[in-house]
RNA sequence: GCUCCGAUAGUGUAGUCCGGCCAAGCAUACCGGCCUUUCAAGCCGGCGACCCGGGUCCAAAUCCCGGUCGGAGCACCA
């Protein structure tokens, strides 16, 4: 793979500020990777601090695992956190600055109904809260954030340009009241500021230089400049990365979420999803996320993930240590006939001697595995190769010794085996599907991920018997 | 519908800001060959792209306009 460079940031002046904000609604998934390693690139370019902000702001999504399982994601994915902010703790932060808006008046309580307001909005006209005076506003905000009104009747309200051609960005939604339990803060609060309010003060607080975010949020950039603007911040520099539709995997926290609870997925790390807790047991490297990204680059651009060049680059870190292994799937057993004392030895790694050698002393006449898939296209008096054993010929009943010549090799068909002793191994994969079968006895010794011949790489438990299939 | 964004081979990208070194580079996939006791890895070779139409210019993948297609956002999620 071509080494990929970033393309440098604008407006650098020495060192970066830059940070992570991710939703505590569960573990990171592949998706996520992509925020993480785009920032920790920079940070790491040019000096300088990566925080990771823990955006909990709405209480009613909010895993309270997902506080120790971010921090771990990004640690596994080498992403190097300088602070964790979490926003449930900075409430007071967003409260002043809410006030000084108020009192510059471009901020307002609004009392109307979500479709009335909405409604006003949609026609660029003002909602009868709209021009309320300052004193007035703040006397309705503290009784919004001591808990004065119920939920939904009120809102604290960012005045932007009612005529502004975008509805979405037009007077926007600031506070709101919640009655859930905060998973932190339980009932402490009762008004909670909306992402752009918060994201915006926090920018600003951080004093971040840079952020790179995904470009659905180019709308929320917009927003969240009013308030820079009426605040007289300095805003910092902007990316927006496009959007990556990631196949063939399961990603959406609440589908994730559900799953778990009604026992259709064992866990966050169910085989079929693709959190990074998936990916990690699986047995893909962290750098291959790294590579991937880098060389994804950071245009506006949508594009498609693609597994091909994903699994490529993971195999290229991953094969010079993956020994080869004999399992065989769906199995059929087989005694292979003739009365010659047969013996096998393969290197772990053809590739890489130092790995070392498996040695079986089979005896004669001893009874193997080959994969059901492979004999069933075996024809009557054809003569096949078990491979590093010897050259065989299908009988009318079963199999009988041949020879064990080398000489042509690359015409007849090689067909990999497990002898008599072999375990039985199941091997789960991404769709779900479990292959059964059997998995040669100096399995055991094995750690991590592995080569099965003529299968595929994958990541061996070694405590159960089961091997994860990686790509 | 409204607002915004984008468009390079099957896929992922480089180049686009500051037009010429791009008759377009790389990776992956695919095809062929070599090597190899795997349908793994490696080596060599090959196939394959600037969305369309105008304009500006000596010169356009690169700038401008129009179109087409795709995507995102759309208001008490983050």
């Amino acid at each position: 793979m071509q080494e990929h460079r970033l393309p440098d940031l604008s407006g650098v002046t020495g060192e970066v500020r830059m940070r992570l904000a991710p939703s505590p609604s569960g573990p990171l998934h592949v998706g996520h990777s992509r925020m993480a390693i785009l920032n920790d690139e920079y940070v790491r370019r040019y000096g300088g601090k990566l925080f990771l902000r823990i955006e909990d702001t709405n209480p009613a999504n909010i895993d309270l695992d997902a506080y120790h399982l971010i921090p771990e994601d990004l640690e596994w994915l080498e992403v190097k956190v300088h602070e964790i902010v979490v926003q449930s703790k900075r409430m007071s932060v967003y409260y002043k600055e809410a006030k000084k808006l108020i009192e510059r008046g471009s901020m307002y309580i609004c009392e109307c109904d979500q479709p009335v307001f909405k409604n006003y909005k949609l026609h660029s006209e003002a909602c009868p809260h709209r021009d309320r005076s300052p004193e007035e506003n703040l006397d309705k905000f503290e009784k919004m954030i001591s808990g004065g009104f119920s939920k939904g009747t009120v809102s604290a309200v960012v005045k932007t340009d009612l005529n502004h051609p975008n509805p979405s960005i037009r007077d926007w939604i600031a506070f709101r009241v919640k009655e859930e339990t905060h998973p932190l803060t339980g009932k402490t609060y009762f008004a909670y500021p909306m992402m752009n309010f918060s994201v915006a003060v926090d920018d600003h607080y951080l004093d971040l230089t840079h952020v790179i975010r995904g470009k659905d949020n180019l709308s929320n950039t917009e927003k969240q400049s009013y308030v820079f603007q009426y605040m007289g911040w300095k805003k910092p520099h902007y990316y927006h990365y496009g959007l990556v539709h990631i196949p063939g995997t399961i990603l959406k926290t609440s589908i994730i979420k559900k799953g778990i609870r009604d026992g259709t997925y064992s866990g966050w790390s169910d085989i079929r999803l693709g959190t990074l807790l998936t990916m990690k047991r699986r047995g893909y490297r962290p750098e291959t996320f790294r590579k991937y990204w880098v060389a994804s680059g950071m245009r506006e651009i949508d594009s498609e993930f693609s597994w091909e060049i994903f699994n490529s680059i993971n195999r290229e870190i991953i094969d010079p240590g993956a020994r080869r292994l004999w399992f065989v799937p769906n199995p059929v057993q087989l005694k292979i006939e003739g009365g010659i004392d047969l013996k096998s030895s393969a290197p772990f790694h053809p590739g890489n001697p130092a790995l070392g050698d498996r040695t079986y002393n089979l005896g004669s006449d001893p009874d193997i595995f080959i994969p059901e898939k492979d004999w069933a296209y075996i024809q009557e008096n054809e003569r096949f190769r078990l491979k590093d054993l010897c050259n065989v010929i299908r009988t009318h009943t079963g199999i009988r010794y041949s020879d064990n010549s080398h000489d042509d090799l690359k015409k007849v068909k090689i067909v990999q085996w497990s002898p008599s002793g072999s375990s039985d191994f199941k091997v789960e994969k991404p769709d779900g599907a479990v292959d059964t079968g059997k998995i040669e006895p100096l399995f055991s010794g094995v750690k991590g991920v592995s080569q099965f011949e003529r299968y595929g790489y994958v990541n061996i438990d070694p405590e159960k018997n089961v091997g994860y299939f990686l790509h």
